[in-house]
DNA sequence: TACAATTATGCAACATTGTTGCGTTTATAA
DNA sequence: TTATAAACGCAACAATGTTGCATAATTGTA
């Protein structure tokens, strides 16, 4: 049985990703830690807290991977977590939506572990500027 | 205005893409195209097919960015193809499944382009040999 | 058929993102 | 306070994607 510790740096990682509206990549959450610790460390911590579930990993529509906190779930099921991510083309921020009910079809044969649904287009931020 | 070219690496790329029950990533077209042009020139050629709407670009659950051909819509409208990419956690192939009605409850100050609905878990597949 | 225009390619170099190994440091339980 | 295992830093590497520029190739037109 591991021991988990609560290190500066680990605590600063998750408060940082807490306090974002957004989700964010490794490199945003890297510039935001101002040098407390290694950038291999960040990509760790990150690692720990997924497996912790105390953050999601989401990949944005152009592969970079992002983490939110995503509190809205409460995870005890992650077959179906109704909810959905928005990914603007703009300003690349990837938004966490609520209240999405999906209805899937898909066939016996495939077992279900995850469902991710992820839209793209413009946010309502990057509208008000165009 | 640009005039298309149909060069023989680009037929080929794409014949690749076809022919392939599942999507593929670069690297593993690039490993088909049996050295006929650069790795680049495959990035290239990519790129072109996905503006030509030629090819469907879909990112993987772990980041990999990922193409497929996609006959099943005939996108005239971008906005709702109802269908869904199953990533397989083993195999790491994507799939496409079709007959997938999605109902989406995003608020109106948000601009949809494009909907991404992707499922992991094991495919039939993996799942014999497991 | 030959030529001109411009699209497409190859190569080299670079950028970004993520991973691994290993020795050292540090948090936590006893 | 101390032992132990977790966490960290550093260096090196791997995979994926991008850019600039000189050269090659395709296609419409003369």
């Amino acid at each position: 049985m591991a021991i988990i510790r609560n290190t500066i740096a680990k605590k600063t990682v998750f408060e940082i990703i807490q306090s974002n509206s957004t989700a964010m990549s490794q490199t945003e959450i890297f510039a935001k830690v101002n040098n407390i610790c290694d950038r291999v460390t960040v990509y760790r911590i990150l690692e720990r807290l997924v497996k912790e579930v105390k953050i999601h990993k989401i990949v944005n529509i152009n592969g970079v991977i992002n983490y939110a906190p995503c509190n809205s779930c409460e995870h005890e099921q992650h077959v179906h977590h109704d909810h959905l991510h928005f990914s603007c083309t703009t300003c690349k921020k990837l938004t966490c939506i609520s209240d999405n009910h999906i209805e899937l079809n898909i066939p016996s044969n495939y077992q279900v572990a995850e469902v991710f649904l992820t839209v793209s287009g413009i946010c309502p931020n990057c509208r008000k500027t165009l």
